[in-house]
This record gives C-alpha cells, sequence and structure tokens, in this order.
DNA sequence: TCGGTGCGTGAAAGTGAATTTCAAAGTTGT
DNA sequence: ACAACTTTGAAATTCACTTTCACGCACCGA
C-alpha cells in the first residue's frame, strides 16, 4: 500500500497539514485514469464533464501538488507545455519524439547508471535526476 | 574557414535571399563574444551599449536565426527561459545544473554513442539529436 | 551609381501558459 | 458546532516570446 498513489498522497498532504478537497481528488482519479504526458488542457475538458465547476488554476496547482508529493513527474518537451506523468515504482524511462508525427515513445535505458556513476566520479556532483530527450524520426514513420 | 559561424552564416543567408544587416552583424558578434548559455535579457543591454537603438524582437529573432543556421544551439533548462550557446566543431557536451547555486557545468559523456545505437537497434529510431540533462548539487556547493 | 524590389527593423500590441489575488467556501481537529 | 486554517474559482496579472505594420535599408541589375 505503500505504493498507492492516492495513499502517499494523502499522507504529503497530512503531514503538513494540507486538505483533501473534493477538487484533489478528482483532478488524481482522472490523473491516474488518463494516459501519460498529458498536459492541464488535456485534462481540463474532462475534469469539467465530471465537475463542471471546477476551475483551471485549480487544475495547475493540484498537479503541481502531485509532483511535489513525488506520485508525479513534469515533462517538458520543449513545446512550452508542461505535462505530467504519473511515477510508477518500475524502472525509470525517457523519451523519443518524433519529430514527424509527433508521438512520444518511452524507452529504457540500461547503462545510465555508469554514466551517472562517471559523473559523480568526474565532477563530484550529487545527482538528484536525470533526463535523455531524444528527437528523431520514428520507425512508423521511417516506413511509410 | 568552412568553421567560421560569421561565415556560415552569411552563406545560409545568401542562399535563400536573406540579409545581413548592421543589426544581426552586431548582435551575432555579441553571441561570440560573450559566454555560453545565454537568453535575451542577458544579451539585451550589452547590445544597447553599442547600439541603443536595437528593438528587442530583432535580438529574438536573430537568435532563432543563428539556431536555424546551424551555428547556435537553443538550450531549455525549464526555468521558462531559451539561452542560446555556439556550437563549436568540437565534441557534443551536455549540462549539470546546480540546484543550490544555480551554476550550469558541461560535460562530456562517452558512451552515449553506445546508448544512441542501442535504441536505434531497439525502436528503429532515426536520431536527430540527444540531450541529457542533469540536476543536483555541484561539488562546490557540497563542500560548503 | 541609381533606383526598385522586397526583406528587416523597432515600437507597440498581442498571445498563451502559468501564476497570483482575493473573497467566499470548505476542511479538520477539538 | 466552532475556530483556525487552507482551498477554491473567476478574474486579473505576469512573463517570455511573437506578430503587426509602417518605415528603413540591403542587395541586385541596369
Ligand atoms: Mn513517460
Ligand atoms: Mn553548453
Ligand atoms: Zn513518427
Ligand atoms: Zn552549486
Amino acid at each position: 500500500m505503500q505504493h498507492n498513489p492516492k495513499e502517499i498522497l494523502r499522507r504529503y498532504l497530512a503531514e503538513r497539514g494540507l486538505k483533501i478537497t473534493r477538487q484533489r481528488y478528482i483532478i488524481l482519479e482522472a490523473f491516474i485514469e488518463l494516459g501519460r504526458h498529458l498536459h492541464v488542457d488535456e485534462f481540463y475538458p474532462i475534469l469539467r464533464t465530471k465537475y463542471p465547476k471546477i476551475g483551471h488554476a485549480t487544475v495547475y496547482r493540484s498537479l503541481k501538488l502531485f509532483a511535489e508529493s513525488g506520485i508525479a513527474r513534469e515533462v517538458r518537451f520543449g513545446d512550452g507545455l508542461t505535462r505530467y506523468e504519473l511515477v510508477t515504482d518500475g524502472v525509470r524511462h525517457d523519451h523519443l519524439l518524433c519529430t514527424a508525427c509527433g508521438t512520444i515513445t518511452e524507452f529504457e535505458s540500461p547503462g545510465l547508471g555508469q554514466l551517472e556513476a562517471s559523473i559523480v566520479q568526474n565532477h563530484g556532483f550529487k545527482v538528484q535526476s536525470l533526463q535523455i530527450e531524444l528527437r528523431g524520426v520514428c520507425s512508423q514513420c521511417l516506413s511509410s
């Protein structure tokens, strides 16, 4: 149960005297249910069908809160939008962005541990996060 | 002479009927002379001392042009600003961002070729660019 | 060297994502 | 239920960046 996002968020809020509101709950459920790499304007219309009175500022605020609590990750792909994805217990992943069709493909990169280790060794840097972003043309687009 | 940024830009402009203006020349000189990872508002005051009439839209336009021509690279560090750096002939590099003092440290990562190769192999992706971004605490900040 | 064509410039206005403001409403511990 | 907070929603604001448009300037050909 420690890895349930709802539980993690509940604790995070409780620990600092913050509140579990209806809006936060609805936004969290939508966030868990809907796909990855979504930005506010992809959430907002969907949320409004369930809760028409919700304000867009609340959606911004909640997603940011989710990232702070550790259940979400902010992802930026250079299109000026901030996207979010659920942080899962599994292996970390990075993203391939197809410049032809816009598709985002996730990939795992073994060997990043080594890269990180060499950076620590060469620069005495304490790593908090590491992200790789590839741009190019996906196989789909290449073969058509 | 093929690797002189001024020469590359001159050609790029000539090839498409664009013009070498006083402003572009001044901005290019400043860009070459000043440090890396600068954003418009770091350039603008300096440029104005040499050319008080210059407009900020022109600075935005020129830096973007430099990136299009291949002599500059856009770099975004998630602070909402677009920064630029000269593209040099040497080895590619990536960035370490210190979350304590804000310093940007450049590093080279041997072994990226392998990572790229494995991605190509696993996903049939034609890579156009690859960027790594590390966040953490620099040695300077760790030791004080 | 002198136009003429058409790109470039600067000031100001506009854009769009994200944040802030503030009064009203909701949440929680007691 | 009460008091002490925090949160919300609508609207305003911020901020980087882009666009607009009238005028200026670069470049080419005669
Ligand atoms: Mn992802
Ligand atoms: Mn750099
Ligand atoms: Zn594609
Ligand atoms: Zn530091």
